[in-house]
DNA sequence: ATTCATCTATCTGTTTTGTAGATGGGTGCT
DNA sequence: AGCACCCATCTACAAAACAGATAGATGAAT
């Protein structure tokens, strides 16, 4: 590597400009410097850039390709330049969000598109845990950010706050036998096959909204919608997640008679208290605090 | 950008190494001169890179992150001199190959992975024009090698190779009533529906073949095949496209009891007999014309 | 054909930068 | 405490980058 980025940085002005007059113009420097920089890269590299027959000297077609080259590598420095800046302005240069779980993503995807705009730099990283590796996660730094629902023991460390409420109606498919006799009584639901959320690690948090004799525990309320829209059984399913394909009518809401355990849960934000954010992190927190409770009824 | 590629060089050798006397053995350079590099990048960039507290410097969280960045800066310099090396050493930048049909593509398949490894920088084009396109894309310069079939009227500047001859068998669907009666008459033929081959510009091409009185004209062998395989009538097919659904029994080859006139075709390579390839286009035609029939048996 | 504005290459002296080696202060292991 | 190794800093010197000036060349306009 004999070659210096004066060099590159000359060429890219002169190849851009058209001449190396007007390139030494543009970069504040005599005429002279353009043109012994873009000598000494042609005997670096071997081979002419510019052919000096006309009055303009013109890109070879070695230079052509050359070129391309030599201008990712300015882009990189550039990227480079700016990723300091980001640093030095207390901007991390790495986010992880740990999230429940994935089925959160539609209503966060405007969230991520704007953070990405204002973030460029920011490498994002998404990470969907069970509950209590969520806390675990946060409490030992590999998440800056947690999304979960409401825990059973808080902890002293991780710092909550409530974005919103999440219901899960019940739904069933439309062909399903439950569909048609809405409201339903309990010994109804009771005697048809539910498909209820269980986690890969802990099998009994869904226990309390076990209602029927025949359950099939499914991992994530994506499989269980799925089974759901198949007509495998019906299910208790968020409701932004629920809503779309009650609006296609792909699924349909079912009441009950009695009242029962509906799934009724407090989403929450996490973060530890004691590890200072960067600014990455204190725009999500704070654009969710904002905005979230709102993207999630929407 | 204040910066300059050996501050990123000793900033890489020092990571790499874990101690800046290290790198500077490393780089047969004196210590200071790593010393005052990695400090003059860190006053460039405005933060520290390694933590100094120790016997051996460590990176910070930061360097860690950029380190990244400074090394893809300095594969891609290294790219650009290797690329620059190819080019001195008469290796083109791009090589463009005309192929008459995409449909030869499963058989070109191991020749442009050989080609990947041993020419990775080479931009490769692949186009696939029709057959007058092709002799126009060589004599205009912008393709290098071309594949095609033998041409009608040849040209003075393009040099033809025969690569080898490529037969078409008749193929039919398994539940067409052709495949119950092989071999068949050649009213048969003449009354099935029959799938031939067209070109987007000049309409007669596969009119020498046209046997029956029902024909659909399809542009391209693997859009024959498909409609064969779905029954819509019998085709001729080249040999190297029939062969796979043939083993697969997805479609029957069926016989004639009259000689016909069968599609047989020698396919050559083309280049232009003005213009010297480089290295890449050498190896491509050397390739070709070594392996090429095998190949295109096999 | 000649003029003219503008281009590029090259030379010059000056300034800036890069460099090796020496020195001093520090760390961690024995 | 001794030792081996590390890093930052200083100094003097060599290499380079630099601005400005000059000369030759090009293409358009007169």
């Amino acid at each position: 590597m004999n070659f210096s980025l004066d060099q590159l940085l000359a060429f890219q002005a002169a190849a851009e400009s058209g001449s190396f007059s007007a390139a030494a113009r543009r970069l504040g420097k005599a005429q002279s410097v353009v043109s012994t920089a873009i000598a000494h890269l042609e005997i670096d590299l071997g081979l002419s850039l510019f052919d000096r027959g006309g009055r303009y000297p013109r890109l070879t077609a070695e230079g052509e390709r050359l070129l391309r080259d030599a201008q990712r590598i300015l882009d990189d420095c550039r990227h480079l330049q700016a990723l300091a800046g980001d640093l030095v302005g207390g901007t991390e240069a790495r986010l992880t969000l740990a999230v429940d779980d994935e089925s959160h993503l539609p209503w966060l995807d405007g969230l991520l598109a704007d953070f990405a705009q204002q973030f460029p730099r920011v490498e994002l990283e998404l990470l969907f845990p069970l509950m209590d590796d969520l806390v675990h996660m946060l409490l030992e730094g590999r998440a800056q950010v947690g999304i979960g629902y409401e825990q059973i023991e808080p902890q002293r460390d991780i710092t909550r706050h409530v974005l919103g409420r999440v219901s899960a109606p019940m739904v069933v498919a439309p062909a399903h036998p439950l569909a048609r006799t809405s409201p339903v009584r309990r010994e109804d639901l009771a005697h048809a096959r539910q498909i209820a959320l269980t986690a890969r690690g802990q099998g009994t948090e869904g226990q309390p909204f076990q209602v029927s004799s025949q359950v099939w525990w499914v991992e994530g309320d994506p499989a269980v919608l799925e089974l759901v829209r198949r007509g495998h059984g019906w299910a208790m399913v968020p409701d932004f997640l629920a809503r779309g394909p009650l609006a296609r009518g792909e699924i349909v809401e079912i009441h009950c008679e009695e009242p029962l355990a509906l799934r009724c849960h407090s989403l929450e934000l996490l973060w530890h208290r004691g590890r200072a954010l960067g600014r990455a992190g204190q725009w999500m927190k704070a654009a969710l605090l904002a905005r979230g409770a709102a993207l999630l009824a929407a």
